[in-house]
DNA sequence: TCGTGGCGAGAGCACTGCTCTCGTTTGTCA
DNA sequence: TGACAAACGAGAGCAGTGCTCTCGCCACGA
């Protein structure tokens, strides 16, 4: 073994805690956030379940920093195909959708962790404001993509009808414009901020259909009907 | 109390698996499915929890019944709510909103009930074959109402750029057409029974979002966003 | 009328999250 | 350097869960 360093008290919490989020990790993405279980998680570390309770306060703890790392896992996983994405010669639509099917494939290799971020919320429990940073990295992953095209004077202007956009919902959208605006773009038409959150419900509300069996008969080609759709939603908020 | 007709045991089996059913019901739109326990339950009804596995097999069988049961309301009300507004004035597309507003309202009235539908699925739990009948009801509402418009002459032809489809995705929308297809309807276009997937996944999708509360701190006025969305859909489908 | 089968209660098993107590170890400060 | 408080892991225990098995009891059909 060579020389053992001795290790700090500071140090071995800090390890020991690593070690529980990572059994933790592995036990959720194999039981799912409803069968895990703190026990199971200490027994699988070599600890005692009563041990455990001084490196986390309560099994809603223990979920809520799962939440946060998986949504940073996911969002990562869209920053890089959007970034890798940047340069490619298919222009903002091939950007789109590179960064569309990278989230698609992160939540099929974790059913479970994607059902842990956008599934049932657990029994008495109300995700703490710790998680909407993280939870925004993905959408703005998307929405910078548009913010890009808008910056370089490439995105379409809306077509089709003209939504029908009561006041009360304009002022929504409004808000959200400012949310998404960055300094070196320009502002948006409501249509647009519409199409992107439109966009935004609609990849997950596919995505969670697949991952929850929800087609099971009706669609095999998840992957063309993916692709379909996420097209489908660049052309209507103008990107090309 | 007047005089108490005998009651026969298959009449009290049924009356007591009725009250099993009503007291789990209660508690599912209470505490949830996690939280539904079935000596609670038992307690509810005034029974030990060993008794109540005289009329349920286990938990999971006790949930799929809650599963059965909330398709069909949701199917139910929006059935009705497509009967209605059937012979109303507003065309087509007035039943199409009509009946989605009537789906969203019921899973805002029943959020727990559609996050047992549509959420994470209970642990080891795969829904058996009972739920799938009942699971169609609402996509059939749906459906039946760009059947009857096309039946009847009043579907616009899709517009915007053709989807790329591809031969194994034409199969699957083939199919898909030929189960939502009618005696007297004609027959669908493959980007109109696209246009009805879309519209099934970013309807669910959006109530789903509104409903774990997904989008607050961005959306307030989620009637108008959800209204939007719904006649954007209805005209893509070429609803009028 | 008699016997079988359905029924409800109770005890019990293995499991869960969580609390409290008890020695031991470790870091800090005088 | 020595004392002391804080951190730590283990163990016992509590209340709760789903589920099984056994036991009497009563209704119903042969």
């Amino acid at each position: 073994m060579g020389p053992m360093a001795r290790e700090t008290r500071h140090e071995a919490r800090a390890r020991i805690s690593d070690e529980l989020m990572a059994a933790a990790r592995r036990q959720l993405g194999e039981v799912g956030a409803a069968g895990l279980s703190l026990r199971e998680v200490a027994r699988e570390i070599g600890m005692v379940s009563s041990a455990v309770y001084r490196y986390v306060e309560s099994r809603d703890e223990l979920l809520t920093r799962l939440i946060v790392e998986s949504y940073d896992a996911l969002g990562e996983a869209a920053e890089r195909a959007s970034a890798d994405a940047a340069t490619s010669p298919g222009g903002d639509l091939e950007r789109w959708a590179t960064t569309a099917h990278a989230i698609r494939r992160w939540s099929r290799e974790h059913p479970h962790e994607h059902l842990l971020l956008y599934g049932s919320p657990v029994p008495g429990y109300a995700a703490p404001d710790d998680t909407i940073g993280p939870a925004t990295r993905v959408i703005f992953a998307l929405v910078r993509i548009v913010g890009d095209a808008a910056a370089a004077g490439r995105l379409s202007p809306p077509t089709g009808p003209p939504a029908d956009i009561t006041p009360e919902f304009a002022r929504d959208l409004a808000g959200l414009a400012a949310v998404i605006e960055t300094p070196d773009a320009p502002s948006y038409e409501p249509e647009t901020v519409l199409a992107v959150v439109t966009a935004w419900t609609q990849m997950f509300g596919l995505i969670g259909f697949e991952i929850t069996n929800q087609t099971r008969n009706a669609v095999t080609d998840h992957r063309a009907l993916f692709d379909a759709t996420v097209r489908r939603l660049a052309h209507h908020i103008g990107l090309r």
